[in-house]
DNA sequence: ACAAGCTGTGAATCGTGGTTCACTTCTTCG
DNA sequence: CGAAGAAGTGAACCACGATTCACAGCTTGT
């Protein structure tokens, strides 16, 4: 038996399979999903068409584990964020709508990608697992300021599939590839204070003057 | 010239070109725009394939159309809530926001196909005209209500956008096909009253006890 | 060095469904 | 009725990009 795989060739493959995967992301990142065919995407990784092959049985599996990874670095911050318990539930919720609209922002394109962009059905349900993602996430901060008396009583899942596409769809405006030749940085500060605000008052009991711990 | 389109040609021309837009319609209300092949439409309004391009250029502008005269028939309805003077600017935010959720709860299908399915860009540009049209229908009313200290103060464009992803995201579970099985209508009044109440809670001034007035 | 067997290649293939078009059928009017 | 021209037909065509595969080039163990 001549030949076996050593450890060198397992790396040096396990390498190019990540150098695919970098590329579609990259691909994406720049000029969208629609852009990305699996020559594109093996020329950027200077790969033969090919050798994608080698490495994911199609083009759908290769593009779900993109979304995949892409999507769980967001999630994973937004979770962490929620379910911070050293916080305020008010507090979580706000600053992980907030990064979620900040991250969005800085990569638009990319953003865009994940969010709205029409996908192969296959990648379509990696995308609506990470919506449940977030809405699980939110859910929980819910949960936790309702039982603090924080929010008023409503429906946690509803609430926080609420805020996720709240999120999405105010977002989609300023991330559309068509409004993105007039960037505007600027506005974000106010865009994502706003729709913090709304996400907060969404939820909150609405009277909170002489304020809390009706017992 | 022995031959000159006369009346009743061009109504029969008119009528089929009707059959070719409700066939279409009732594809997608039944099996989504997935199962919306030219070839089925035009069994389904009983001409061949080759009319239905006699009636349109393309694909996309027949389904545009379709998707056009559906969304319209949804927009006029929240648009004449919304910009119903004669009611105070919550009640018609309230009202918009129950008979769009209402309506698409009534028509899974077709609703899921309108917001959400992937469709080609063209169409894909018609549904985005209408996201925009929901929008300023809300920020319209939104806009009175801020007018008349209902609301507290917020960008009006921003609200919009997120109360219709709201609504949106928030229906896009109970629509999705997946989750069409095991219908339940009795719970949509409850998922229906919370959501209304998650949008006029994201809107409306917080302390409304004694009810302020800072000028 | 050599054979065995793996990995890399990219031009050719294939499937799908929108679109075309040569032809048939129908309508109009002198 | 018959000619002129429009509307209707559906099988064939085509574009497109994912997928395949016969072959070239490496790696490994003897």
């Amino acid at each position: 038996m001549p030949y076996r795989q050593t450890e060198h060739t397992r790396a040096r493959i396990e390498a190019t399979r990540e150098r695919i995967v970098e590329a579609a992301r990259e691909q994406i990142a720049e000029a969208g999903y629609a852009s990305a065919s699996v020559q594109a995407v093996a020329r950027r990784a200077n790969v033969a068409t090919g050798s994608v092959y080698r490495h994911f049985p199609s083009k759908a599996d290769l593009f779900a584990e993109v979304f995949r990874r892409a999507s769980q670095r967001e999630l994973d911050l937004v979770t962490r964020v929620t379910s911070d318990e050293t916080r305020p539930a008010p507090e979580r919720i706000a600053q992980a709508a907030e990064a979620f609209a900040r991250r969005a922002l800085a990569a638009p394109t990319l953003a865009y990608a994940l969010l709205a962009e029409p996908v192969d059905p296959a990648v379509e349900a990696e995308r609506l697992a990470f919506r449940r993602g977030y809405r699980d996430a939110f859910a929980g901060a819910l949960q936790d300021g309702i039982a603090a008396n924080e929010f008023r009583e409503l429906d946690s899942q509803l609430a926080a599939a609420a805020i996720v596409g709240a999120l999405g769809e105010a977002l989609l405006g300023p991330l559309s590839p068509a409004s993105n030749g007039h960037k505007a940085p600027k506005h974000h500060d106010a865009l994502v204070a706003n729709l913090v605000q709304f996400c907060l008052n969404a939820i909150e009991e609405k009277t909170h003057v002489g304020a809390r711990s009706h017992s």
